[in-house]
DNA sequence: TATGAATGAGCATTCATTCAT
DNA sequence: CATGAATGAATGCTCATTCAT
């Protein structure tokens, strides 16, 4: 029976079961986890999870819900003092938060990311982007020239898949062949080299 | 009891088995595929799988070697034409190449992609990568100038997982915000405008 | 998950389980006995097996550890009217006591033994052997004049181990050569003589 | 297709397939061996097996055979000898050699007689037991006062099932709390000392 | 509400046996 | 005769889910 909480009780309760679905599934992947690592990393019965879950499924469901949540919520309070900053210091300053908030509880959210497909991601990413376009509308609204950049879907597209992309990676890899600095220097590089080029292009054309 | 296949028989069953797994992988998942499926699908009994393979876990590593094998000759193959070609058509061809493997044979790769965590990519991405390095490096050749680009590392790093993830997400995607070839003209735009102003920067310090 | 059984109901199922573990191994011994075999005739589910015993191992060793407990609290009860009796009702007695251990609920015991090979039994027997010294301890407190006996040691370890292996092969010879009684009778005289011939010896010797 | 073995070549392969099964059954007991285990052993191919025995039973049911057809010969072989010996020797003379039979061989057949459980054995003894009554048979012929013991087919009984035991299982312990000589004096004495008792009585009655 | 004992469908893996070569 | 690739029934074990308490 799934029952929506009402009681404060019931609230602790769902919360401890999602916290515990984040630990197991950073230290396991979601295919090792148990309903039972799961129920005893939150301190309750297995019973428990049913009442707040229709199934196992749910609770990873929920799991990546307040994954999304959280980071979409870290973005938009850092959109007003980032879109002021000029280009360069916006994408270090925000990988640099990135990397902190994936780093943080043990990696626990690096762990996350790197145990679950990209086919599960998809389907929870679209907030993440909406919320990178907002900061790249409050950017061009404080830099109004950036309007003139051709083609910014394709771009931001691209930048914002293969920023994650290439961050996630480097984390994750126990070698990696470049530092996080020397990524984020090179991805600011790649987005102000594409911006100021562009804008050269609009100069010229009008 | 794992054999090496000397007989034309068994490879043949070996083969028949590395190409269910694929089936079955892009299908369903790797923790969603089990033995009987790929055994059904190969045509063989269980107990045949176990004749070339020690477990489960070893097909799939045979079907990624596989793979990775087989992205790895179709970028060398390129190779000698992509080099010599401007840097915009270098990754206009070698995105719709690429876009042509991940979709044959109805979409295999690109689903087997989709199904795979990039924690198990990353075992077997590092041949790809280095293979993408060569064709940079006959590029080069080709192009002399190119060899003022600075911090070639970071930026090929970034080009190459991102454009990877961009494309991988994108044929995923069902309702794609642009098309493929939008992404395609970003790319070659994004790259073309990082080269071309590092050039210039180049020029200017001298 | 093995869990210390707390509540009645669980109690019940690990005694359940232990004794269709008696009774499926009499019946088809160790080896050919299927976790689904014992579950079945436990009325339990195959799942209950593993909420109690790690392994099906874990159960046999269960089932055997209270067999010896069985054995031995049967020879313990026995000892203080046994060890007043003289020899050859000792052992007469006690090899009475022994046919009906083995032969109640159906011969569950014997056929236990039959289906046991030694190795196996080696790591149980050890507690018996004890609870059989200590009867014969006894023995000798009652009767002071046994102490005379040389080489005690290797005696009792003949008529222990030597007995309860004929025994057991005659119980289980359907066409035996000898009657049950004939081969307790023979069993008492053999020890009897020893003992009366060893006191013989003592007192020459004093 | 079981053949009977008419050419020298398949005589040696059987036998190749029985030694197999012996060195396999001593090194993992009868219900770990293999069929592959055996034709690997026996540096034949599985299929083989099956031409000369119906099924991996009738492997051990061979094996068993030649191993009491060897313990029966080593029995007589030196029956002639022994039984001209007084009781003392005979026993003491016939367990060495029944200790060197078992112990050849790396422990062979000592491994084997550990493996089998006593079910099994019983089906196979009655040869051992017979070759032994022989040889009573025979010490009776050369020491005639020997037939005025009463009970002998009892006695007999137990001094053979018991002896046999008691040396099996005292070459299988780890840390044997008597050593084999001890055994060997002990069991000559006990049979000993019975005989010579029985005779006292005859002698008394008479 | 909360629990955890019980369940059983489902899985990976083994191995005696067969049969085409 | 000999081989060994192929088979698939059978096994031990797991784990999401249910339900009596």
């Amino acid at each position: 029976m799934v029952r929506t909480p009402k009681q404060q009780r019931a609230k602790t309760t769902v919360d401890a079961i999602i916290d515990a679905s984040f630990i197991c599934v950073a230290k396991r992947g979601s295919s090792d986890t148990t309903t039972r690592h799961i129920a005893d990393t939150a301190g309750v019965g297995v019973g428990s999870l049913y009442e707040y879950f229709t199934d196992k499924e749910m609770i990873f469901e929920a799991m990546n819900q307040r994954f999304v949540k959280e980071v979409v919520s870290m973005i938009m309070s850092n959109t007003p003092i980032l879109s002021k900053k000029n280009s360069d210091e916006v994408i270090r300053e925000l990988l640099s938060k990135l990397k902190e908030f994936l780093c943080k509880n043990d990696e626990r959210y690096l762990k996350i990311i790197r145990q679950t497909n990209s086919f599960d991601l998809r389907h929870y990413i679209e907030p993440i982007e909406k919320a990178l376009r907002e900061l790249l509308m409050a950017y061009v609204m404080n830099h109004p020239e950036g309007v003139k950049v051709r083609n910014i879907p394709a771009a931001s597209y691209t930048f914002i898949y293969g920023g994650i992309f290439s961050i996630v990676n480097l984390l994750s890899d126990p070698a990696p062949p470049i530092t996080f600095d020397e990524l984020a220097d090179g991805l600011a590089n790649i987005i102000g080299h594409y911006v100021s080029k562009e804008l050269e292009i609009a100069a010229q054309s009008s």
